[in-house]
DNA sequence: TGCTATTCTGGCAACGTTACCACAAAAATT
DNA sequence: AATTTTTGTGGTAACGTTGCCAGAATAGCA
C-alpha cells in the first residue's frame, strides 16, 4: 500500500532522496538517512519491483520450465534451480506443464513468463514447435537447458552421463556373475533412452556378453510398462538380472517378480537408473546410478545467471556429470556369495537415509 | 521486445485503439481491428504484465509457501493448487523455504511475493513471527491456509480429518485382530501428530483395547526416527502391529524390521498416514490412510481466489475433507487369514499404480 | 576573500499500459 | 432537417520507480 512518495513525505524529504537512501545509493546525510529509514519502518514500505523493472532494471526473476514437479527427479533439480538462483539473488517461477503438456499449455507457460519480464530461462522441455524458439530469441531472452538438448539450437546444456553410468551399473552386476542381463525401457526414439540401451550393450560387448534382443523390450516408462514388460520377460524366459531405464519401470518389475514368486536379489537382480526417493529404503533396497539431480539443478542455473550478467559470452558450454552408482541390496545374487556375505555383514544397516539433514 | 506502440504504428492507429482490440475491450472497426491483429502477429507481441499491473489491474499471480516441494505430499498439495489457478487464470510462484527454513529465508520470500504484487497468498507454514501477519492485514492481502491454522489468526483453512483417518486405520488393524499396536510419531507440541495421536488412542479406547503408554514412542518424523524407535521398540516388546506417524517413520520402521529379521506383515503389521508415491509399489505395499493433497490444493485455491475476486465475503470458512483408507498387504497377518487370502486371491496385483495416466 | 570541488537535495521525464475524456463520424430517432 | 444515440478514434494522465539534471549548501584550496 505505502509507496515511496508516502515514505518521503513522512520523512520530510523529496522521492529522489527517499529513493537513494532506500537502495543506499548516492548521497544522503546521514540525518536524513535516518529518518527515512524510520518511515520505511514505520510503513512497512516494500518496494513494488514491478515498478522497478518498468524502468528495465532486471526482475531478478528466472523461470523454470520441467515436466512434473511431483516426480522427485523433477522436484530435486528444482530445489537445485532454486538454491542457485537465490545465491545469486535471483527467484524463480517453476511452471511444471504436466499433466497438460499439450502444446497449448507450453505455449500458455512461455508466454506467461515472457509477459511477466523473466530475466532467463531454464529449459527441460524439448520444443514441439520451432516457434518457441523464435519468442525467446526476437526478445535475446537467455535460456539455457537442462537433461534434454534442443535438436537444431545450441542452447548451453547441462547434462548427465547416463550412458556411462549405465556401463558402471551393468559392468557392476557382470562383475557379481550375472550373464543374462535384461533391459527394459521406452519405445526407441527417445533421448534419455538411447544413452541408457547404448551404455547396456557397450557394457555386455565390452565384456564380451553376447547382446540377446530378446532380453530387450522397449516399451515404455511407466510404473505398469515395467510392470507388464516384466510378466512378459518371464514367461518366455529368466533372465539373471533385470536393468531398468528408470525407477517406475524398476517399481513395476519389482511388483510383477514378487507375483511371479521370483525373489529378489536370491532369484534374480534388480537395477535401475535414477533413485527412489522415500522408496529407496524399502525393499529390495534398489541398487541403482543416480543422476546429481540437485547439482544439476545448481550448474544449469549458473551458466543461466552467467549468461544474464553477462559475465560470459561466448559459444554454447556443455557440461556433463558423472552419474553416481548407488549400491544397495537388489543387486546381489546366489552367484555372488563375497557380495552377499558383504552386505549381510553390514546387515540392512542403511548408511544414510534419505532425508538425513 | 515490442510494444504497444510499436503495434500502433505499424497499424496505423492510435496506442488506445491498439490497446482496445488487444483487450478486445471497447469499439473498433472491422477493418482497424484486422489490422492491429496482423500487426500483433508480425511483431510477436506480448503485453508486459508488469506495466499493466502498475495501472493498478490484478496480477493473476498467487504465491504458495510450502515447506519442501521434494516432499511428495506437498508436490501432490503444489500441484493440486497449479491446477486450480490455472483453470481461473491464476498463475502460481512457489516458495519451498526448506531446507532454509530459518526465520530469515520465511521473511525474504514473503517480502519478494508481496513486492511483486501478488494476488494472493497460500500459506502452509506456521508463522514464527507476528511480523508477518501484519505485513499481510497491512495490505490487506488475501490469504489463506492449509493444513495448519495460524494460532490466533482466522484464516481460510483446508485441512484433512486425520484423526478420523487414524480412527479408521487402527480399526482395521483391530479388526484383523492386532491387539497391541505401537505409535510411533514426533514429539509431542506437534499439530499434525496430536491429531494421529488422539485417533489412534479414541480408536483403541472405543474398541476396548487398552493404551499402553509402553508402546508409543515421539521422537520425530524422519526415517532415521522411525529406524530408531523401531529398534528400541523392539527390545523391549515385540506388538502385533506398528502405526507410523508419517511414511518417513514407516521406512525407517520397516528397514529396522527387516534387519531384526521380523516378517511384514506375516509377525507384524506396518502402517501409516500419508502414502509413498513410488514406494507404494515396493515391498512392504504399506497400507496407508491417505490425505486427498491433490483435492486439498484445489479447495484452498478455491478460497483463495473467491477472496481475491470477492465472491465470498465473510467469516473465515473451514474445510476438512476425509482421509482416505488404502489397504495394500502390510497390514495383513497372521491373525487374519480372512484378510490374508483375500489378499492372496487378488495376488500382489496393484490395481492401481501410482503413475497411472 | 574568491575559486573550484564535493556533498546533498528535489524536480522532472520516462518505462508500457489502460481509464478517462474529447471529439468526429455515422446511425437512429425525433 | 434537427436532434439524440451509437460507434469509432486518439490524446493525455496516471500507476511507482529511478536516472538525469539543476541547483544549493558545504568543504577544500589558492
Amino acid at each position: 500500500m505505502a509507496t515511496i512518495k508516502d515514505v518521503a513525505h513522512r520523512a520530510g524529504v523529496g522521492v529522489s532522496t527517499a529513493s537513494r537512501v532506500i537502495r543506499n545509493k548516492g548521497y544522503a546525510s546521514e540525518e536524513v538517512r535516518k529518518r527515512v529509514e524510520q518511515a520505511v519502518a514505520e510503513l512497512e514500505y516494500l518496494p513494488n519491483l514491478l515498478a522497478r523493472s518498468m524502468r528495465g532494471e532486471p526482475t531478478k526473476t528466472i523461470g523454470l520450465l520441467i515436466y512434473d514437479i511431483v516426480n522427485p527427479f523433477f522436484a530435486n533439480l528444482a530445489t537445485g534451480v532454486e538454491d542457485m538462483a537465490h545465491a545469486h539473488g535471483f527467484n524463480v517461477v517453476i511452471c511444471s506443464s504436466h499433466p497438460w503438456n499439450s502444446r497449448e499449455r507450453e505455449k500458455s507457460y512461455m508466454q506467461m513468463l515472457i509477459e511477466r519480464k523473466i530475466d532467463g530461462l531454464v529449459l527441460q522441455h524439448v520444443f514441439s514447435s520451432e516457434e518457441y524458439a523464435s519468442l525467446l530469441e526476437r526478445r535475446n531472452l537467455p535460456a539455457v537447458r537442462i537433461l534434454n538438448p534442443q535438436p537444431g539450437y545450441p542452447y548451453d546444456l547441462v547434462r548427465c552421463d547416463t550412458r556411462q553410468g549405465t556401463i558402471d551399473l551393468i559392468r557392476h552386476l557382470i562383475g557379481l556373475g550375472h550373464q543374462r542381463i535384461a533391459a527394459l525401457g521406452p519405445p526407441m526414439p527417445s533421448f534419455q533412452g538411447a544413452d541408457r540401451l547404448a551404455g547396456y550393450q557397450e557394457a555386455l560387448q565390452s565384456a564380451g556378453v553376447e547382446v540377446d534382443r530378446s532380453l530387450i523390450l522397449l516399451e515404455g516408462w511407466r510404473t505398469r510398462d515395467g510392470y507388464n514388460m516384466t510378466h512378459r520377460l518371464l514367461k518366455e524366459t529368466r533372465p539373471d538380472a533385470i536393468f531398468a531405464f528408470g525407477p517406475r519401470i524398476a517399481a513395476g518389475a519389482a511388483c510383477a517378480l514378487r507375483e511371479a514368486q521370483v525373489r529378489v536379489p536370491e532369484e534374480v537382480a534388480l537395477v535401475c537408473v535414477d533413485d527412489f526417493g522415500l522408496g529407496s529404503e524399502l525393499h529390495p533396497f534398489m541398487t541403482v546410478v543416480r543422476q546429481p539431480e540437485h547439482e544439476m539443478g545448481q550448474q544449469v542455473t549458473q551458466l543461466l545467471i552467467d549468461r544474464i550478467l553477462g559475465t560470459y559470452i561466448g559459444p554454447p558450454r556443455e557440461v556433463v556429470l558423472p552419474a553416481q552408482l548407488v549400491v544397495r541390496q537388489s543387486c546381489g545374487s546366489k552367484r555372488s556369495e563375497i557380495e552377499q556375505a558383504q552386505s549381510q555383514s553390514q546387515g540392512n544397516f542403511p548408511e544414510h537415509f534419505w532425508d538425513d539433514d
